[in-house]
DNA sequence: TGAATATAATAAACACTGTTTAGTATATGC
DNA sequence: GCATATACTAAACAGTGTTTATTATATTCA
């Protein structure tokens, strides 16, 4: 019976075309243009066959999400041969700044936005973001490991220089940074220096 | 001809009841519940009669963050009373994240949704946000002056500062702080002693 | 092989959304 | 009193996510 297999195999070509179809037009036109309608055209089958293979337009997008944490995983952990966890905590926070602003719709479902975590069951079941989260804690316990940044909880110092640089970031991808009246380049400059500023204050 | 007039007050009677309705709507149901036809049913108007008074739904959306700033500038405000601007600093940053947790649909609309700051012209005119803004650039200002922080760019310091609060906040808001299992009441006293220690930091 | 069953796909509908248009009452100005 | 201006709305447009009933195809078993 290879009859199970190939069907099996044949819903999961299916589920793959629907989110390759639905991540290029996310990319392309954003979340909002991305509808069921859209992609159901776009893979010249009927609205109604894709909820064959998702429960909802959330789940689709859930597995969207996850595969952008892949990316950014991918680019993070290119850091891992700079040996001085200080200095590769530098280049990971820098690392994710460039992802943010080379992938913006990416960053927004993964980061900002509720939808894809509708998903999740409940009671920390985020196992794309713990991945990306646990290179970060790591490489902080390393530095206090080797007594290079001052002593505190390894989990309050992750989640405080996760959340500065998140914060950063989506304020300025949402347009909040107008405050201060500057062209592009130099707002980006200026966050960049702000990152590079708290990591000096953090140091022993 | 006082009738001129009248109509005038009239037009801004009406604007108002749709803010208020609108408003009312928001903060019981959210922001997706919040329906041009839920605010029409909710004033016995018809939904085109909206449109009379509104250009589109996010010119109401932008009033209502607007009188979301006017509430925080309000609470921010009141630690004038402290005089030590380093002390009113750290009171400042507890109060924006009090503000954080006990509206969070507010702070949505003002720190987080695309959808009000679509009403501004351009080229920085966000208004509601400077006058938050500027207070806090103030006491950072006064916090230089007085030699009771390291030395920086007083915009540089700013930012990072806000940026930090609201990395903080809209994670935890957009339920990203699950990758940290704990109970709820664990985590926000967690991002208390963040911003604590962050600004502990800054000391000069 | 042929009938019965299981699977895959869809057309159409449901209940919404923001917004626009054309038409109707009512109030105002002369 | 009549023409004009204002206020309002019913209905439609163009979309949204999702469900249901139906049909065509593929598979299983006698």
């Amino acid at each position: 019976m290879a009859i199970k297999e190939r069907k099996e195999r044949e819903k999961q070509d299916m589920r793959n075309l629907i989110i390759e179809s639905a991540t290029q037009l996310f990319l392309k036109h954003g979340y909002d243009k991305t509808s069921i309608r859209n992609m159901a055209d776009d893979i010249e089958y009927s609205p109604a066959t894709i909820y064959l293979y998702f429960k909802d337009k959330d789940e689709i997008f859930y597995v969207i999400h996850e595969n952008g944490f892949a990316l950014l995983d991918t680019e993070l952990r290119k850091n891992d041969a700079i040996k001085n966890p200080f200095e590769r905590l530098g280049a990971i926070g820098r690392t994710y700044m460039k992802f943010a602003f080379d992938n913006p719709d990416y960053y927004d479902l993964m980061f900002i936005m509720r939808a894809p975590l509708s998903q999740i069951k409940s009671e920390a079941e985020w196992k794309a973001g713990e991945c990306a989260f646990g290179y970060v804690t790591q490489t902080i316990g390393e530095c206090l490991e080797q007594k290079l940044i001052k002593p505190a909880d390894v989990l309050l110092i992750s989640i405080s220089v996760w959340s500065f640089v998140h914060g950063l970031v989506s304020l300025y991808l949402r347009g909040r940074m107008c405050i201060v009246p500057m062209p592009d380049d130099v707002i980006e400059a200026m966050l960049d220096s702000a990152v590079t500023n708290y990591l000096i204050g953090l140091k022993a």
